[in-house]
DNA sequence: CAACATCGGTTGATTAATTAACATGTATTG
DNA sequence: CAATACATGTTAATTAATCAACCGATGTTG
């Protein structure tokens, strides 16, 4: 990762923001090298120097946003060791409203099938896990409610992309916070009986 | 004019933009070059490259806005051979809307004087001439005349953005066509009597 | 007064982006 | 089929932007 220079995080970056619009006029798989440079206003050979072709682009780009909502997600928690994800919810909704056309064009096109996955994945590692692996039950962790709260957390978040957003991002975050949280006490109340 | 290159296109652009955005900010003799390269994340050195110091690109800067409002009123003129400024009139009220920000510092900072000279020239040259060299009286220019209605043009326009916009461009183009074509017409009067 | 900080302007070595060509493949079309 | 038009990668030479210094001036602060 060559850092440091300032020219090399704008010409990634127009990049970037050149596909996230193509992406909203047409399918990943009908976008080519030209549009890109063209929308980006680069030539097409500075696209080379940074990816291997249009997968290895979107692939980057992919990550780039989903490393950017963690931190994100992160960042905009005061409370620290909380280990508490309501807290993370608001502002990964916020971020998603955000960056709606990205996410949008992403779970709409046909063509990709990763991103989703992806998305299930950092949601498992970031923000899942956190609340299943408290100390109460560290040891006794479940890898099948893991994979359970993270694919349900994952398809509201589609649901309510895929609706162009019909609510907030304060009642989506409260609407989930409250199931995830009711799924949670009865995993607790099952496992720990009496 | 070194041209061709998208590099010195971007460059010139992200400078001029900063500086607007920082005369947002705060007056023009308080704004620095560290500032400057800060806000359009260059280098300092790259804007000595392109401009001698800051004066030197105000100068530039205001001379591209106006140069690109001329030539956004004649490009999105349909009737060509008309001489009829009615049509340039809604466009240069929606090109000042757009800029809001850029025209609204440029007239509010007391430091700059030049501004309100330029735009006037411009509206002499390109519009009001236009109007009273018709073929009736092309030898009969009275130079009183265009120094008095473009003071007016002038007038009118700093007092909408200064005012901040509280009429649409629509009726602004409409109140000041009526006001000029009523001065028009006395000129006439006037100078051709009986 | 001396130490310190900041700005303006310049410089040299380095690195990235540009242009304009390649060669190759793949459709489309007359 | 031949011609045409694009799209994909790659390349060499050129140019622009970067970084990290430098210097002198100016101004602040202890």
């Amino acid at each position: 990762m060559a850092k440091s220079d300032r020219r090399i995080k704008k010409t990634r970056e127009a990049i970037h923001q050149a596909l996230i619009a193509l992406m909203a006029e047409k399918s990943f798989e009908h976008i080519t090298i030209n549009h890109i440079s063209e929308k980006a206003d680069l030539n097409r050979g500075t696209i080379y120097l940074h990816f291997a072709d249009k997968y290895d682009l979107l692939d980057q780009c992919m990550q780039a946003r989903l490393d950017a909502m963690a931190t994100f997600c992160t960042l905009s928690r005061p409370g620290e060791e909380d280990t508490d994800i309501a807290r993370s919810l608001l502002p990964m909704f916020r971020y998603f409203e955000e960056h709606y056309a990205f996410f949008s064009s992403m779970l709409a096109d046909k063509g990709i099938t990763c991103f989703r996955e992806r998305l299930i994945h950092m949601v498992q590692n970031g923000l899942i896990e956190r609340l299943l692996t408290e100390a109460s039950n560290r040891e006794a962790r479940d890898e099948v409610a893991v994979q359970f709260m993270a694919s349900a957390y994952v398809g509201v978040v589609e649901w309510w992309i895929k609706h162009r957003m019909p609510l907030s991002p304060e009642v989506m975050a409260g609407k989930l916070w409250d199931m995830l949280e009711l799924h949670y006490a009865a995993i607790r109340l099952s496992s720990t009986p009496g």
